[in-house]
RNA sequence: GUGGCUAUAGCUCAGUUGGUUAGAGCGCUUGAUUGUGGUUCAAGAGGUCGUCGGUUCGAACCCGAUUAGCCACCCCA
């Protein structure tokens, strides 16, 4: 028999993990919930049409595709099967699949229940996306993205709302150093045009200058290089990323340097998100212009995000954007749409790094009462229920076993009290409590007990 | 998918040019203490040295293959 494992990029959460990965969720619940966003679920999979093309030629093929049950390769054509063409392949054996993101589902679902939905739609999602990834520090194949988008409004306060929901989210999640990157697609398009680039080729020079971060100017160059692009567009890119201006400054600089109408057109939404974010108290140094900000998603057309952590070990750990169409590709034209995401996993290991988690979220139990015999277990069980309706989360210990072995149960659980019901109480009308902390242990009549436990 | 590093107890790791019975710390179990955890002391359990094959009188150690993990390139939350 070998050894159990799992697949590669997945993890089990062991109860301590848990406690804090829910503490992460709660706390994002809060944050959404606190802005009038309402929960949606979709399903774990998709058809696989729903999901194909949407997230350009290789996120495609990072897609995990469900095999049809039952005889599949029947059906499949014997050319096809012969030339051993698995992408063809897999449309014919295959007609569903694990989501790979929350935002392609939502377009989706807003789609199918586009009358039974309030106008605009301010929805959030928590759920387990899948991609076929080389897993990774800080990438795995199953994750949780938590999903923030509105739809169905073009007023540039749809930014502000969650710019404003990335500030209060990160903060309360206890994320140190963290940076809202912000840039818009229109600016990028606008620079791409006035140094060359050709518009078919956007996304190729948005892919390059995307790795900026990574390998540096230099870098970006030798990619634009491979990539064909001349000796202009290379000069362009050096005098993007050579603008030291931060701010509405910088927007100002990039007015003059790259004259464009869709420049302008950016540059203007973007100073007006600036304008609002300054009077929400939103600024340096979390609030940040990033002209060279790409992203790889190419559905984005206007304002893009990212949050980037300052000396953390994985990458960004929240992305987003405008979309002007997304449910165009369902049969449903001109709903715009802003949304952003968060990464759990990658937020718990950001937390775990910097060892910012809150230290009480370990504890997950209030009260242990000991089984102290068969004698007294009406004592202790009635002791246990008073406990639960002060709202104390209270558990008995199943078995009469060594006061040892309870009590160690007791401080691997770190309960932070301890109640004693042997034959000596139950005579003489009393109980013990045992404070693990501090070791102090009383014993008086069960109610003084219960008023010393307060809540 | 390409290059480099690693694989020994539940965990973190030692292990001499290849030589008898493979070790440590932590953790675990039991006892010192039949009504008291976290400290201390004592004892104990736990390993076909990732897997398969080769070299050798003899392999945890050398060689080959394979699998899994880590780092870089690529991509992303």
């Amino acid at each position: 028999m070998s050894k159990p494992s799992i697949p590669k990029g997945t993890r089990d959460f062991t109860p301590a993990i848990m406690a804090r990965r829910q503490w992460i969720f709660s706390t994002l619940r809060e944050a959404f919930e606190a802005r009038g966003f309402v929960p949606i679920e979709t399903p774990a999979m998709e058809s696989l049409a729903t999901l194909t093309g949407k997230y350009g030629e290789e996120g495609d093929q990072l897609i995990f595709k469900l095999l049809n049950n039952g005889d599949f390769l029947a059906k499949a054509q014997d050319d096809t099967l012969a030339a051993r063409d698995s992408k063809s392949l897999a449309f014919q054996i295959s007609k569903k699949a694990l989501r790979y993101d929350l935002t392609v589902p939502f377009a989706r679902f807003v789609t199918m229940h586009r009358n039974d939905l309030p106008m605009p739609f301010k929805r959030y999602q928590m759920q387990t996306v899948w991609r076929g990834d080389r897993p990774g520090r800080g990438r795995y194949q199953e994750f949780v993205q938590c999903d923030a988008d509105i739809i169905g409004s073009t007023g540039i306060l749809c930014e502000l709302e969650l710019v404003s929901l990335f500030d209060e989210a990160l903060r309360a999640l206890r994320v140190p150093g963290y940076r809202i990157l912000v840039n818009d697609r229109r600016i990028l398009a606008g620079i791409a045009a006035s140094i060359g680039v050709g518009v078919d080729r956007l996304t190729d020079w948005t892919v390059a200058v995307d790795k900026h971060d990574k390998v540096g100017l230099d870098g970006v160059c030798e990619e634009l290089e491979r990539r064909g692009f001349d000796g202009g567009v290379q000069e362009g890119t050096r005098r993007l990323f050579g603008m030291t201006a931060s701010g509405v400054a910088g927007m100002e600089a990039l007015l003059h340097a790259f004259a464009h109408p869709q420049v302008e057109e950016g540059v203007a939404s973007l100073k007006a998100l600036w304008a609002l974010a300054t009077s929400e108290g939103i600024g340096e140094p979390e609030l940040v212009f990033a002209p060279g900000l790409a992203r790889g998603l190419n559905y984005y057309t206007g304002a893009i995000f990212e949050v980037q952590v300052v000396d953390a070990p994985v990458g960004s750990i929240c992305g987003g954007g405008r979309y002007d169409d997304l449910t165009g590709i369902f049969g449903m034209p001109g709903v715009s749409g802003v949304g952003i995401s968060f990464g759990a996993d990658r937020i718990y290991d950001v937390l775990e790094h910097f060892d910012a988690f809150p230290p009480d979220l370990a504890t997950d139990l209030d009260v242990l009462v000991l089984h102290m015999g068969e004698e007294s277990l009406d004592a202790m069980l009635q002791a246990a229920r008073l406990c639960r309706e002060r709202g104390l989360r209270t558990e008995v210990y199943p078995d009469a076993a060594k006061l040892k072995k309870q009590f160690k149960y007791a401080d691997d659980r770190q309960v932070p009290h301890v109640l004693v019901l042997g034959s000596d109480e139950v005579e003489a009308g009393t109980c013990t409590l045992r404070d693990m902390r501090s070791g102090e242990q009383v014993t008086e009549p069960l109610n003084q007990v219960m008023d010393r436990l307060g809540a």
